[in-house]
DNA sequence: GTCTATACCTCGATAGAC
DNA sequence: GTCTATCGAGGTATAGAC
């Protein structure tokens, strides 16, 4: 038994930290599966091992992401103090320059926005759950403030990695950070 | 004189038109110049008497999208009234279902953000130029209102566009309008 | 499971006729 | 300026050996 059931799955988890980091940083149809199994020190031809196909592993990237990213800290239990932290970890340079694991709704947000049913479908319940999160929060009044504020995060988020203004980028996430600050 | 200069003329507003509305809804790579000069009743090899490569098409179409899209309404001299109405249309399912001419800068956000530097200076011009139009408003506070104001805007339809469930994408835009003119 | 090799396709860009 | 034809590069997916 030359391949192990483990050494499968840590293929498999390499290939999608790659798939996240890949997609997020350039859009799905400027990635290549050549890049990505590089990437996981793998070739191409043991891709399809491990997914059926290109789509396939878009779908279960967004998933591993919203499993790594700043938004996975939200768990059922969320308190004041973790909310607070989120944002300013969420709304910060390091997170726009992917330092660390991006959030697939800020990063993809575009990008999925030209897919098909499925992805749409698997973006969409990442973002119901993050919304019923934040919203299930004392501090938080109502769902409109869930919305609003979800839509003001990923969107800060969003325009600071496409400006080539770094300063301004700054200037962008202090203001949502303020305006979201005095919404909880 | 087989072709007039205005004939030349209509049939690069004819491709920037065409540009517009297929890099918004399938973003950069998707996008053919075949389909582009499809769309635009041209073939692909007269693509290149109007535009050095596809990145310039992409850069002046971000240029005509601005000039076309609902952001245009935003003159030197706005008022109240003006942008009371900008963010209703701005904030709309017709808006997100690109039924009218797109803002690129909710809809290319996450497009630009991978491409390089004279596609980023563009994007980051367009937005400066909004920004400041936003600012100089009397009922706007201060610079800050007016980039949290714009993520705010920019994300709730970028997030909208995502989703593949209308009635949420309803609440989502709807959230975002109440919070918008609770600051304006 | 992973590798090499390859079939098949599509696209950006160019060449040359009109 | 616009057309047809084509080159060359690079992509997904598959086949078959190990």
């Amino acid at each position: 038994m030359p391949y192990s059931k483990t050494h499968k799955e840590n293929s498999r988890r390499r290939i999608l930290d790659s798939a996240v980091k890949l997609f997020s940083a350039q859009g799905y149809d400027a990635v290549t599966l050549d890049q990505v199994m590089q990437d996981a020190d793998l070739t191409r031809g043991a891709f399809y091992a491990h997914f059926k196909s290109k789509q396939v592993l878009y779908k279960d990237a967004i998933l591993h992401a919203a499993s790594n990213g700043p938004v996975a800290t939200l768990s059922d239990k969320i308190d004041q103090p973790a909310l607070t932290e989120l944002i300013r970890k969420y709304l910060d340079m390091s997170h726009v320059r992917q330092e660390g694991s991006p959030c697939p709704l800020a990063f993809l947000a575009t990008d999925v926005a030209k897919q098909e049913g499925e992805i749409r479908e698997t973006y969409t319940q990442v973002y119901k759950d993050i919304v019923d999160k934040v919203g299930a929060l004392p501090t938080i009044k109502d769902t409109d403030s869930a919305l609003a504020i979800s839509a003001l995060m990923i969107g800060g988020v969003a325009v600071a990695r496409a400006l080539n203004d770094d300063e301004l980028s700054r200037d962008l996430l202090k203001s949502c950070r303020k305006f979201v600050e005095a919404f909880i």
